[in-house]
DNA sequence: GACATCCCATACGGCAACGTATGGTATCTA
DNA sequence: TAGATACCATACGTTGCCGTATGGGATGTC
């Protein structure tokens, strides 16, 4: 036997699964099958299914919060620039997984927890980048929602276009909300 | 026996438990105790669950345009004032149905057209609004983007706020867009 | 090389839902 | 009012998943 897995390697097959088919498709057996191992690997590693899932709901908080440090900190000189490359990161690759976790949520307490704090995280750091860009407080409290609610818009609403072009309406947007 | 139940009577129940549990929820034998019959009931009006589902589709997307189209005939004479109210009824009880649906939409190939066209329908609608409020057509149709992602998103991010709040602060980013 | 520990396979019982088959009870029709 | 039809109850076999129990093969330790 050459098939020795860890409780991470469970974990990171469950965030593929639930970003392609969401949290009732997360299950025990199928999830084994994929991995080329018996359930018996699992309840080893882990206590139950609903351990999994909080694994993997920590995991994503962690990511999709880390994310949008990571993009504070890193490059990027004025706010604009940053909220720039904020849409850009919001049309990157956590598009599906954001998507599964907020269904997920709308049935479950602790997801809706964890999307709540993410959504504050997240919705915090925008509206900071507005004021830094110059607005006024309580303008830059609206509009933040505004452009924060649209990028998570974008990802659930199905309005196909080229990726290309959909940044360039974002970028357009972000004009006219950081015109003052 | 006094149980005779319609076929609408089971697409009724299941849109009600789609709209508050998500489509997974929605299954033969538990709608069967809640409308307190047997399956038998339902596999006489039905071919199985897949053709409930069906029926649950086409409900709601006639419902989700028809409402729209309601918006646009009914009351209130300027642009304006017709998306004034469209966000209102976005922040009314539609939600969490659409939700659901959107959700479904994200693994099934039939609800995520029907949702493509709604969302398309919606969309026409919200730019047309704007174009007759004296818009160029190439801002028009960034901009009723914008404002048709932010709706949507609004209803998936737990930004919690009081629902007059929320809707005060919709009513301003609607000013920023009409702006010239 | 014996032994403990780690990790997994196998086999089992249980549950919840699917869809079918069949028979029963209303309600309509002639 | 007799028979046909509409609608539902009951019972059944099947499937997919959960979680447990138990044993076995690998890996490190002395």
């Amino acid at each position: 036997m050459t098939k020795r897995l860890s409780a991470a390697a469970w974990t990171e097959m469950a965030l593929r699964v639930m970003a392609s088919d969401g949290v009732e498709a997360v299950r025990v057996e199928p999830l084994a099958r994929a991995l080329e191992v018996t359930k018996g690997s699992f309840y080893w590693h882990f206590a139950d299914r609903q351990a999994l899932l909080d694994s993997v709901l920590d995991e994503w908080e962690l990511s999709a919060t880390l994310e949008v440090i990571k993009t504070v900190e890193e490059a990027h000189e004025t706010p604009r620039e940053r909220l720039r490359e904020l849409t850009r990161v919001v049309f990157g690759h956590g598009g599906p997984l954001d998507k599964a976790v907020r269904a997920w949520a709308a049935h479950d307490e602790n997801a809706a927890d964890a999307v709540s704090r993410v959504d504050a995280t997240r919705y915090g750091f925008v509206r900071r980048l507005l004021e830094e860009h110059g607005l006024p407080e309580d303008t830059a409290a609206v509009r933040a929602r505004l452009l924060y609610t649209s990028l998570i818009g974008e990802q659930h609403t199905s309005l196909r276009l080229s990726r290309k072009r959909r940044v360039a309406w974002a970028l357009s947007n972000l004009d006219l909300i950081l015109a003052t």
